[in-house]
DNA sequence: CAATTTCGATACGTTCAAGTTTCGCAACAG
DNA sequence: CTGTTGCGAAACTTGAACGTATCGAAATTG
């Protein structure tokens, strides 16, 4: 696949680099990453900041939002493996990946836009919603119904509603929260609370809020 | 306090119409609400909107920050007045309250900035965070408190915890949820699921679920 | 080597909003 | 009435970004 492909002849002359690519969607990401609206994103900041001249970039794409819909869509979600063990279990293996997403200022990117420019881009969120948040979300989804299926979460259990309070949980913190590194115990202790409830259930099962 | 004030002495000349200030003002939390960031608001849409001339608006602010900042001062967050009888019913009582907010346009402005443009414009976010969030987060947190000293709630509860998940829920389903208005029964709900816990739980106390 | 295509850089004309100034009219004090 | 100030509208200058075009150099094909 890398070398000899008569099957589609190179129309000669000097190829496309690839690195040239790389940087500028790497420049897009980096300025939304810090930050930057869509909206206020310009094509001469990003080919300025990739060390790129403009041609470089309408080459290849005709308008700002197909830049940054392929720029988000190179990033990846590689979901954690779950042990599968205990719904904790696992729902703290979740919880602690968008922690150290958070922690990450590439992988912000998706959030920034997602919660800055979700109704001005409908498209846009939609094109990436799948494929970078939806599958997280129906991994939530997907443990808190074994947990009820299994009996360790109660039969009543909402799957929606427990998604919606745990991942809130957490967004909360990491827009909201105090300034800073997330706690390393966060996504425990927000699984704990969350699971065990905060009312008093004298007859609770063995769940240990640190 | 309304006539005759000899101590300030008016200084000659046509007064400041207080309708061209409010109809700025007006116009300002519309488009906000309406979903642009203070990116992209422009004095010529604001004026162009409140029908008034761009000189009347930088005769009053010196740029878009203070003006963007007055107006959402206006904000007023009249707290809703807590029953006391029960955590369970204060709790809902207060998300209610979001919930009915996240419905009005214009009390949707505080919300936008704060989850848009939070990062840009930290001076700006901080100055109404104080009038407008923190009070109500204050009171959800009192409330919790309230129930560890009751017993109502487990004495392992943290406050602050049991603000993030509560507040992260309902911010999660006015952002990400289904589209469309709120279900009337979200609060009640939301604060069912938290204060119960997803777990299974035998002895728990009287609380349902819908 | 010659032809072709991309490269980064730069220049160009256009559009849009910012912020200032000017103008004629309206409102108020003395 | 006269002087002063605010009013809305419009013209104006400035600056940023757009999208296109052009340049010499580099890379690749035949």
């Amino acid at each position: 696949m890398t070398i000899q492909e008569p099957a589609t002849a190179r129309p000669a002359g000097r190829p496309r680099s690839e690195k040239a690519e790389k940087a500028i969607i790497d420049a897009t990401l980096d300025l939304i990453a810090e930050g930057m609206g869509v909206a206020e994103l310009s094509i001469e900041a990003i080919a300025s900041r990739a060390g790129v001249g403009k041609t470089t970039i309408y080459r290849r794409w005709s308008n700002k939002e197909d830049l940054v819909a392929d720029a988000l869509a190179t990033l990846k979600a590689p979901l954690p493996p779950l042990g599968g063990v205990s719904v904790r279990d696992d729902l703290i293996i979740l919880l602690n990946a968008m922690r150290e997403d958070a922690a990450d200022a590439r992988n912000r990117c998706v959030m920034n836009v997602a919660m800055n420019d979700a109704d001005r881009y409908p498209r846009l969120l939609e094109r990436f919603l799948k494929v970078a948040v939806e599958p997280r979300r129906q991994a939530v989804r997907d443990v808190i119904a074994r947990g009820v299926a299994t009996g360790e979460l109660r039969p009543e259990v909402d799957v929606e509603m427990g998604l919606a309070i745990l991942s809130g949980a957490m967004i909360w913190h990491t827009k909201w929260g105090p300034a800073g590194d997330l706690p390393e115990d966060l996504a425990e202790r927000i699984v704990d609370h969350v699971l065990l409830g905060l009312a008093t259930c004298p007859g609770a099962p063995a769940a240990r809020p640190a």
